[in-house]
DNA sequence: GTGTTTGCAAAGTGTTTGCAATTTA
DNA sequence: TAAATTGCAAACACTTTGCAAACAC
């Protein structure tokens, strides 16, 4: 009972998103939502869950992320071509990422300025429109 | 004998990237550098190859696209999660990306305008930069 | 000849699926 | 209780790897 608040937040952004509320499914929720925007892998969140002491299947997190996306709970980010990554952050923004860590920072969008856009192939419209700025650490700042 | 200049380029190109001219990576410089910029994944470039009768394992494709792509002839671009796709232009620019296809298309860097960027997070720094647009096919151009 | 490259088939990774048991409403 | 959800383990798609045979120089 220590965070009435958040963990009735959850019930209602479950609910709200046509999910019910279960064991996993909340507790995945407060892993994701409680603190602040995150960028997690399922393994990862997986990880954390069984951490936290509550034993979920993989495939539920799975599962669960990917109904959590399907709801706009959360943001599915295309960065590596092995792992997938999402983000709690469903606003339009940016992103850094270092592929020697596997870490992914958010850009808010007004950090970054796009002029027009070009007009998209024919027959189609625009869906998203993401900039990826990859980064490695930096060997020295000068030689 | 139909087409020796292009043959001969590729021999110098592979030269140049420190690779062996073997039959089969000059096969895959081939369809891939022959007809100006294209994006395959390593399963499309397979067919291609054994369509033009040239036998490739599916395992050789990989390891050509990677050594290719370590050596500056490719690059490689991240747009779906299960797939890789290799770009013969290697140059900065930008992608409209249809997953509904799985189309790559370029876009010139001039045609994209980008402001500032923001600062890369503490010890890193920019290594590339890359816009990715999402496009899906049209509905209807009005309701 | 000698070292590189190929190709097969097996192994690996992250992810998805089928289905019985469990849980939610 | 009916319908949704879970979890296991098996199946999957894509990719990588080990090693003997084939090839390039």
């Amino acid at each position: 009972m220590d965070r009435p608040r958040t963990h009735t937040h959850n019930i209602e952004r479950l609910k709200a998103a046509g999910l019910r509320p279960t064991r996993q499914r909340l507790a995945l929720a407060q892993l994701l939502f409680a603190n602040g925007d995150r960028h997690v892998t399922a393994e990862q969140l997986h990880g954390e869950a069984l951490e936290a002491k509550v034993p979920v299947s993989l495939a539920t997190v799975y599962n669960t992320l990917h109904q959590f996306t399907e709801s706009g709970l959360l943001r599915e980010v295309v960065v590596e071509a092995s792992r997938s990554y999402f983000d709690t952050n469903t606003g339009t923004h940016h992103h850094f990422f270092a592929a020697d860590s596997g870490t992914l920072m958010d850009i808010p969008a007004g950090e970054i300025t796009l002029g027009d856009l070009p007009l998209p192939p024919e027959g189609t419209r625009i869906d998203s429109v993401e900039v990826i700025i990859r980064v490695r650490r930096a060997p020295q700042t000068a030689g």
